[in-house]
DNA sequence: ATATCAATCAAGTGATTGATTGAATCATAG
DNA sequence: CTATGATTCAATCAATCACTTGATTGATAT
């Protein structure tokens, strides 16, 4: 009896994190996470077929973790509930923190480029002390209200191609995110040095600037 | 490229996912929140066979769940990371706020929806100290050895019925087991509550109330 | 009604998984 | 060095999974 009820129970929760074990479904998530969406717009972010897409959103609801409804000929998606994106952080800061792998493949990244050295911070600091750096928070928008570093504006990687006329031609822009692990700064320090500006990576991310003592702009949740 | 690099990305985390997707892993994992095992002792308490266990095992080494050290001919596993704790508890969290089928079966496990909210970790230290409790430890007796909360008794379920005339009428009694996912605590306080005493469950485990900085009596193994 | 468009279903394929069995590996004791 | 016992590897089978293709449903507009 009360080894099936635990069986059950365990049954129930490696289904959501089986739910959470295709990156095809974590990448519809991570759509979902931004608003609500059709499937036919899901199924050109992530890149899957029609109905690939289709039928992994049924999974998705099979497990509970997003819901749909109708409107007009559409079907609309929506996660189920905000603790999904907390379910989801802590998946991706245990792969980060425990993934040898992941090192590997962002070695990769900065290594078959002409990527330039990341900036230090107390070397961001100096020069946001001068005022003579543009530095661009490209997390979500959400992780930038919550705290970032005083001065920067916040760009996601989706923003940066229209914001990117905005800046001097010969602007120094620094770019960061979450950390060593997160590629948002890598990707947006590439995108901007294809258009010919003087971008750099910020060393560490938010959590490292903090961790040094540097001022943070917090907002109370 | 940059899209490779995000797709190889999602599949980390994916693996991450994965590895917690079977409830063998689960409970494994589980076991191994309360502190390192021998192969031998996993499989006995999770009822896998060996080489079963074993290869679970392997694969939750393989995602950087777990690390393992040699010790004479025995092979001792631990998890690799306290966030792993963080992460299975929203796996929870969010499974047992999405999954009606979850809410029926704890539903069922403490008879009816009488059951009284968990007692707060801080509010136990608090009572504990005051000595005005009652602190059960419904683990197993070797768990209990390895590791238990200072002043709680060990009454496993079996020996509940027996301890229970022992107990002042109007004591106030608080039981845990290894964590949330653990039944024990539920079974224990329904069973105190079906006998008139006010009991109460202990929210999270002794993981938890480790992972909170709390005091712990341990056995040298 | 009928046409149309979005979404889902159904069936088939190739790949992966979990569990079982028996053999092979490894560190230590003798 | 050899024997011993704990652990892991290797091979297997049934089950499940992701993805594709093509047919079907459901809601709307004509």
């Amino acid at each position: 009896m009360s080894i099936s009820f635990k069986k059950a129970l365990l049954e129930e929760y490696a289904r959501v994190a089986h739910a959470l074990s295709a990156p095809a479904r974590l990448s519809i998530l991570e759509q979902l996470a931004q608003g609500e969406r059709g499937v036919e717009a899901l199924a050109e972010k992530t890149g899957l077929s029609l109905a690939n897409c289709s039928q992994h959103l049924q999974q998705l609801r099979r497990s509970s973790l997003v819901t749909s409804r109708r409107d007009g000929k559409a079907v609309i998606y929506q996660l189920s509930d905000a603790k999904i994106l907390n379910l989801m952080d802590f998946l991706r800061i245990v792969a980060e923190r425990n993934l040898a792998q992941v090192e590997r493949i962002l070695r990769g990244l900065s290594g078959d480029e002409d990527a330039p050295e990341p900036i230090s911070r107390a070397d961001l600091a100096f020069r946001l002390a001068k005022g003579t750096v543009t530095v661009l928070d490209v997390r979500p928008a959400d992780e930038y209200a919550a705290a970032h570093i005083p001065g920067a504006l916040n760009v996601t990687l989706a923003e940066l191609e229209q914001v990117l006329p905005k800046f001097a031609a010969d602007a120094e822009i620094v770019a960061y995110c979450r950390g060593p692990y997160c590629v948002y700064a890598h990707q947006a320090v590439a995108a901007l040095r294809q258009h010919g500006f003087n971008a750099r990576r910020l060393e560490g991310g938010l959590p490292e600037w903090r961790e040094d003592g540097r001022p943070v702009l917090t907002t109370a949740q």
